[in-house]
DNA sequence: ACCTGAACACCGTTCAAGT
DNA sequence: ACCTGAACACCGTTCAAGT
């Protein structure tokens, strides 16, 4: 019995929680074991109020996490207004590259606290599965990915990112991992923006 | 001042620590976090001993995983032997795939305690980037994959593998990735055994 | 040279007492 | 309803004493 159903956080207990990820943004940035009791302290709570909003490590990362990835997802949605569905979609795995990198402490933090396989997976079905339907979508309707990709395959493609070295040439890297699975992702496809039929079929109307 | 250069353990240590490894193997195959006091205990070594061969836990984690490893990596060159270089390529993957979920207690073993980025690609430098490269080779020879794909960029191409919950269905989601990152080594390919100029050359001679 | 196991340090988690 | 911080449990790591 820890809270009613959906009722509204007291004032104070809001700003606790706020103040709890905001310290562990910047915290688990930085270095990806820093021990909770000291986000806690930093934040100026106690530990039980720290248990009280995130019952272990893995909550309180995967939330700042979701939060973190909320905003690049939202990006999605702007490329495709300004670029090609191809060009948006690589464009925004660019992006994605570099996300991964500058938060590299955040995603050694998750991958060390999800002790659940799939956890990482389960994190796709919010806003990032979102993103990358659409992203998706948009290029089986041009014509310039195969059809029947799904999020889920599409993650799975890039998982590579979340394994290279913030620290090292990472760039050259990402761009040859990107450009793999995109010619991966065209194989197959009908070409840029077919009307109805196959493409080519054996007898012609 | 540990040991001397390479000089052989004693035997009773030898034995130790093969024990040590021998319990780790099954006790991390079955829970990830099985606590290196208890593995100690199980293997009947004192604390200290358990820290003479190993001195943390990736340590550990890492020696059971190359060796484990090394066994699938020696599967490359028999399948070499008897299949075309790209099914034998799509059937080492298949394998790593099978390979990758039976020792998935294993493989979160090494993801949790793997604080440092790019250990996993450094355990790729021995065993399994040896056998990666045998294929690859043996694949760019014969014209089925595009020419200049390192192992790295394979190690990173099939990382979804690692992310994919043992439980579930895998075999689908497994082969629909796999599919893909054959497609993309596929393109740009010169195409089955081609003998020695580029494909149709602007001027013929 | 190697082993043992108690001792220490540290961190996650709980809970009685307070407002 | 929420907070605090001391107390507890657990695990990794070290080290004095033994063979």
């Amino acid at each position: 019995m820890q809270q009613k159903k959906d009722a509204p956080l007291r004032s104070d207990a809001q700003r606790n929680r706020e103040r709890i990820l905001e310290v562990a943004l910047a915290e688990l940035t930085r270095s990806s074991d820093t021990p909770l009791s000291a986000i806690a302290k930093k934040a100026g709570v106690g530990q039980g109020t720290f248990y009280r909003n995130f019952p272990n490590r893995e909550a309180l990362v995967l939330e700042v996490y979701r939060y973190e990835v909320q905003q690049l997802a939202d990006t999605a949605a702007q490329l495709l207004e300004t670029r090609t569905p191809d060009r948006a979609l690589r464009d925004w795995m660019d992006r994605l590259a570099q996300y991964a990198m500058a938060k590299a402490g955040l995603a050694e933090a998750l991958r060390a606290s999800t002790v659940t396989r799939g956890t990482l997976t389960k994190l796709g079905h919010g806003a990032v599965s979102a993103a990358v339907s659409l992203l998706l979508d948009a290029n089986e309707r041009a014509g310039t990915i195969r059809p029947g990709v799904t999020p889920d395959d599409f993650v799975l493609a890039i998982a590579g990112l979340w394994q290279m070295d913030a620290h090292g040439d990472w760039q050259p890297r990402a761009a040859r991992l990107l450009d793999l699975v995109m010619d991966g992702l065209r194989v197959g496809a009908p070409g840029p923006r077919p009307p109805a039929s196959g493409p080519a079929s054996i007898d012609a109307d």
